[in-house]
DNA sequence: GTGTACATGTAACGGGTTACATGATTGC
DNA sequence: GCAATCATGTAACCCGTTACATGTACAC
């Protein structure tokens, strides 16, 4: 497997926990990794065949009452030893986000201060949304989810987004002051 | 223009600060937007010929002496109207940064601690790095660039890029905390 | 002569989203 | 009858990077 495609070892990833079809492997990215991978069906789907075509995990196709079939994938052997090996590797260099309220306000000298408060302000309101929802999350882990053996590494990146978000509240709240 | 391709809008903004040519608009993004937003050759040369189809640009070939010859690049009246228009947009949605750190972080239940430890004290070199060269860039543009009308926009920006890093590292030190 | 700064461009490729297509079952 | 949840998949498209191709001028 490319070194380079981290979404493929997030899927695989994905597989040692209890995820076991693309469906549920999506709803899990949706509600926990979230913050920080995105994956849609798009990318699931054709992963996952890729994954058994190199023998990282296999299929097996269960027959369900009540509920559509679905597909049970397992990590093999063979892809828990290049799982393990992509996460040893070093991280060859830090992410860039690509901000949008950053690249308005970088060219707002001919705008109306009013309006790049506004924008501020409706970032701010988002920002603190996304905090909330991270506090959920971590309050279902630690109440919910402690006895699992992943717990608390999933707390760990949590802990991440959710100081990464006040920090982008506080240069908020600064920025409009210096602003104003 | 498509609403949604950022990019088109972040090329048409430099036009309005003293970049001209494809090349100085390069040099801009590396040094300025590099933070937030990251564009490659492959994509200015051809947005620049988009732009000027759109009419929201012009150009006109300069020869120089003791350097090859460039394209000079000048904003319309149209192309002004549209990036006002793109600024005072308000921002549909907050960014989410791709993490390979924490996505490994996320799977490392069965991975030695001592190579999770690793990884963290290797991420906050990284991000102690980028914090200086922030603070450099900051230190330029107090001394340098301070006349410029953009100025305390680009501050901005970078105030933000400053916070977010210190969060992150402040992170690194509380999880090796957590896991020794 | 070699490296670096200046300067412009394209083609191939990879990664990812969106929209579309399909269909079962349950509860209102 | 309709919406929601469960479930799988593909094709078209967009965005962006990388590698390649080309060339001038200056300083060491």
């Amino acid at each position: 497997m490319a070194k380079e495609n981290h979404t493929q070892y997030a899927i695989l990833g994905l597989l040692t926990t209890e995820c076991r079809t693309g469906y549920s492997i999506k709803q899990m990215i949706d509600t926990s990794l979230n913050h920080f991978w995105k994956i849609s069906y798009g990318q699931i789907y054709p992963s996952l065949k890729l994954l058994v075509d190199k023998g990282y995990a296999s299929v097996e196709p269960q027959v369900q009452e009540g509920k559509p079939d679905k597909k049970e994938y397992t990590i093999t052997a063979e892809g828990q030893r290049v799982l393990r090996e992509w996460i040893q590797e070093p991280v060859q260099q830090l992410p860039v986000e690509k901000n949008e309220l950053l690249l308005k306000l970088f060219f707002s000298r001919n705008q109306d201060v009013q309006d790049t408060l506004d924008h501020l302000e409706a970032y701010r309101e988002k920002l603190t949304d996304r905090y909330n929802t991270y506090l959920g999350i971590q309050e279902m882990i630690n109440t919910q989810l402690i006895e699992q053996a992943d717990a608390p590494f999933w707390l760990i990146t949590l802990d991440y987004g959710i100081r990464i978000t006040l920090a982008a509240i506080d240069w908020c709240d600064e920025t409009k002051k210096t602003l104003s």
